[in-house]
DNA sequence: CTGTTAGCGCTTTCAT
DNA sequence: ATGAAAGCGCTAACAG
């Protein structure tokens, strides 16, 4: 019987397997979970295991091992600037990270109004048989077909942005609609002065997907219950406008029309991303004395809160979003790790004073 | 003359060495400096690596090197739940993680308000002759004294919480105080009503630190800029009162009597991590219908933001400062990893509608 | 079911 | 000045 390490030496396999009369080999087989051990010696050597907290050390698990992990991610087409593109600087950057791991990732990007797109790009990633997949799922129809097949060849994957209660994802990130449109109100109608009308925008879009779209009613869910738990409707108005993604001049109309016929009109809120395409409106028209509130750290957002025409942006993080994705089915796939089936994003508040500060860590740090 | 590897595969130190027609132990010499290596050897060698970009495998060097690296932290006392507590939990997280660098980690806890106490800790530390030291500037003459003294031993150090511009440290992670305290006050501002009375409560304590009160006092300084910027002077009275840390009912009676001879008092605001003292106080007397606004996130000003007592509070991260406090001074000693000499702590704004989400990266997620 | 053995890529003696 | 060889702690293929 060999020696056993120092004290205060970290404590290594070989040690564990000293203690437990058996060789690295078996040690190694419980700690995989790799079958072929023997009840008993099973179960001596957990035991040790965890009595003696022992953690492998990584770098010669790495060193070691020849295995490596292909990972595929499904997102929307992203432009840069914008919220995917966020998600898809955290997966890179997760990327960078878990190389080390032998972890190789694709990113497959769909067309985020086209369920077709959507379908085919979800065949593309069946075929690539990867070890893990990272998504944000859009038509739940399709989501459901996809996820399906997963499962059945248990192939784990993580949601971003928004969730599917239903099936047995390895973890979820992304923020609570409903609270960051309460969140919202509460911003909103902290200063807006009684009686006045609080425009919501809605921005309409042909095939438009459920599961997305969800986000920006729960949000609004949120946004009128702050209204109600504070007994605050019949303070103010709300009046509605439907905008079309595509159709810029009829939008321009339909503002000039909302803007004639309500003049009171003191709030502003949009709960996709998209308020620059109100603070656009606004600032070509001149109007300056409206509260306008929206979503997300776009770069044309954060221009328009600097600048003072957006007094409010709340965002969820998204680079976290895609690096806690990706880290998390990387660590489940090579170390076991097990991941919170759940995670909600903080509803970060910014304004014009405290923006500049901001950063997403460890993105913008080091 | 052996194999090369294959072209997608990483680039080897072995490789090097048979394209050089030297070995592994030559090419480490010239990789590392370490001399002993004729002219042309080295000349030949060091092309080749440059040309392949070789980049040494990280696991496999720490796997095999025997360097360890004892750092040394230096920080006031803490007690659960309040700022420096969180501190730590970031600097026992970041110790998790570059365990594996061979890195150790000794912390030192001063008595923030006793510059002896700093002083002799510092001379502990000194004797323990560590590769590295994160700390907590206090007491500015002493801290000169230390950083001159790690300099000459070109020993590296990071500041946290608080910055001395003047020395030469690796990185410093915080907060900018003036700006912080420019958002206390819109926040106070956005809702407070006019020709309202705004107490800002300074707390004493004798021996207090000259670098640390210098936090509060630019806090104060950014709030009353905000009010000068909006030309609010003259729509809001500001008072101040004094309170003394270690004279709890001394302190009651104080403000018994602000209250009684301030009746329109509205907005409360206090520059250090205590509102929750003030928040005791607001809930013994029953007062309610008061704007307070503190900092930090203790569990007991948490409290006081989620059942309304505090209207809101300022975080800055500290978690995240000794995290990344740490985890530069390793990255740099392990793997000569530069860092950002300044780094800025995000100004989060929580309201007791979004604390329930709020979350500090790495440390509340996987 | 279990032990043995040969590496993973790099560092570090120890000879020569 | 340089090469050979023995690990670092773990994995995995191969015997038995």
């Amino acid at each position: 019987m060999s020696e056993i390490k120092k004290k205060d030496e970290r404590i290594r396999l070989k040690d564990i397997a000293v203690l437990a009369n058996v060789s690295a080999g078996t040690v190694d087989r419980v700690i995989h979970n790799r079958g072929g051990v023997a009840p008993e010696s099973k179960k001596r050597i957990e035991e040790i295991l965890s009595e003696l907290n022992f953690k492998p050390n990584k770098m010669a698990q790495l060193l070691a091992t020849k295995k490596g992990y292909k990972l595929v991610v499904l997102l929307p087409e992203a432009v840069r600037g914008d919220y995917w593109w966020d998600i898809i600087k955290g997966i890179k950057r997760a990327e960078e990270e878990v190389a080390d791991y032998h972890v190789k990732t694709e990113i497959l990007r769909f067309n985020q109004y086209s369920m077709e797109s959507f379908a085919s790009l979800a065949q593309r990633l069946l075929e690539l048989n990867p070890a893990g997949v990272l998504m944000a799922p859009f038509f739940r129809r399709e989501v459901l077909r996809l996820t399906k097949e997963l499962e059945e060849r248990s192939i784990p994957f993580v949601f971003v942005d928004s969730n599917v209660e239903s099936v047995n994802s390895l973890a979820y990130y992304g923020q609570q609609s409903h609270q960051s449109g309460y969140v919202a109100a509460k911003i909103m109608l902290t200063k807006l002065e009684q009686f006045s009308t609080i425009l919501l925008v809605h921005m309409l879009r042909t095939g438009s997907s459920a599961i997305s779209s969800n986000q920006t009613t729960k949000r609004e869910e949120g946004f009128l219950a702050y209204l109600e738990k504070y007994s605050l409707e019949s303070f103010y108005r709300i009046i509605r406008v439907d905008l079309h993604a595509e159709d810029e001049s009829g939008n321009e109309e339909k503002l000039d029309g909302v803007f004639n016929q309500n003049p009171d009109i003191r709030g502003i809120i949009m709960f996709n991303s998209r308020i620059y395409r109100i603070a656009d409106f606004l600032e070509k028209r001149g109007i300056r004395n409206i509260r306008a509130i929206g979503y997300d750290l776009l770069e044309r957002n954060v221009h328009y809160l600097k600048n003072g025409m957006v007094e409010c942006l709340i965002a969820q993080r998204p680079q976290l979003q895609g690096y806690y994705g990706l880290t998390a089915l990387a660590r489940h796939l090579a170390f076991k790790q097990p991941s919170k089936p759940i995670c909600y994003m903080p509803i970060d508040i910014l304004f014009k004073e405290n923006i500049n500060d901001y950063k997403v860590y460890p993105f913008d740090v080091e």
